[in-house]
DNA sequence: GTTAATTATTGTATTTTTTACAATATATTC
DNA sequence: GAATATATTGTAAAAAATACAATAATTAAC
């Protein structure tokens, strides 16, 4: 390698996720309590730097893997952040994901990185370190158009769900309402939210029917054509 | 800064354009015939090494500005690439980015990397250096799915252009036929395409209107609602 | 066990959008 | 002016989206 190549090679990459979950008071980000420096006892979004013999992917995975003990989880590659000086150590670039978990299946798994971690309320996010507000409003602002064209809603219910609980997600999703009549007959067209011949229990009032999302049927009709879109 | 962050600092980071063109025979992508190792002497997308002082964005349009001498490009950040071996001198995440371009308006300014840059027709692009090839399918893939839900397409076409024009940009980027009279009843339903009053000259037939994108207009429209979509 | 309270479930008519389809118009060239 | 080439336009049918409210199933209270 030319001299000329090292001066390049002093640059870190982290990764940030932006872990998104639901419950019935609405939508929520996992964030942790930093317990290192830099910027040591504030709440951030989970986020590492990058070994230089681990993948990109498998990073962001790791991270993920670390905190919530959890595998399978829905992750995706959301956007690169770069400004000169977004950290304080000397150049890092962070690749930030988002991450949809089924509330109920966590359990508290802080990291090396993190003495606590805690679900906040996506309206009530204090002010986090690096440019991390900044990630975190380009996150949901994708949630909130990928959740319309891609069945990635379900990720954030419990495997059985009612139709009531889907709408209400849609509906805090993306900040709007819909009818009721015309939600159910429009999900239900679609043909991949299957009945599951179970109801809810210990409810104190007619209980709903619970449904689940069958990604097989998704995936079939996706090769015919079908797009969805809410 | 603790000694044990110096390890992470040892990576560099790249950007990698997609530049798109197009003309009567299709979808076509700038590639550059690189003149300094690594892969010298092969055809590649054009890219850079970040210097440390330099913001993520503005790498990307830089690399853009000294390839085409054009400014205010349409541009957007596509996907990090991070795999430990993509590149042969070490550690080396790359930003990749699609820009849309007016063909007609590009000429010819290869930068100290590039000897030489010419299009290539998108079905024929030859082997390429690093995860080239991968991040051009990833591109193509981007703007397909982009250019049914912006206005982007216009940003292909010299400033006036006809609805025959327009409408083969759309079938030959998404690969699909459109009916003449449908396409043209919606795409001018739409309102923010305008009539110039200008005609085509020198063809031998009958000449169309000249049409123009009017971005004002837009920008009011999906500010009540709209939402393009085709 | 009847009534009240609470949420779940369902249908229809209207409007809007999408689709399918072919004849006429305007220019140039010979 | 006839031939050639592309541009332009309308209408009917089908599908999808919208607007709208009454009935059903359960528990809790009496």
């Amino acid at each position: 390698m030319d001299k000329h190549f090292e001066s390049y090679f002093k640059a870190a990459v982290s990764v940030d996720n932006v872990v998104f979950g639901f419950d019935h008071t609405g939508l929520k980000v996992l964030l942790i309590y930093r317990g290192a420096d830099p910027y040591r006892n504030c709440w951030a979004l989970p986020g590492d730097l990058i070994s230089l013999d681990t993948n990109l992917s498998d990073s962001a995975e790791k991270v993920l893997q670390d905190l919530t003990g959890l595998d399978q989880i829905y992750m995706e590659q959301i956007h690169t952040f770069g400004k000169v000086d977004r950290h304080p150590y000397g150049r890092v670039f962070t690749v930030a994901y988002f991450a949809l978990i089924k509330i109920e299946d966590y359990h508290l798994h802080p990291s090396s990185w993190a003495e606590e971690a805690a679900w906040f309320p996506i309206g009530e996010i204090p002010d986090l370190p690096f440019d991390h507000n900044e990630i975190l409003a380009y996150a949901k602002d994708q949630l909130k158009t990928k959740i319309r064209r891609q069945p990635i809603g379900f990720e954030l219910l419990p495997k059985h769900f009612t139709l009531t609980e889907l709408q209400t997600l849609y509906e805090s999703i993306l900040e709007t309402e819909f009818d009721v009549r015309n939600f159910r007959k429009k999900i239900l067209s679609m043909d991949f939210i299957s009945d599951t011949g179970l109801k809810q229990t210990s409810v104190t009032h007619r209980p709903a029917k619970l449904f689940k999302y069958n990604a097989k049927k998704y995936n079939n009709l996706i090769n015919t054509g079908f797009a969805f879109d809410l």
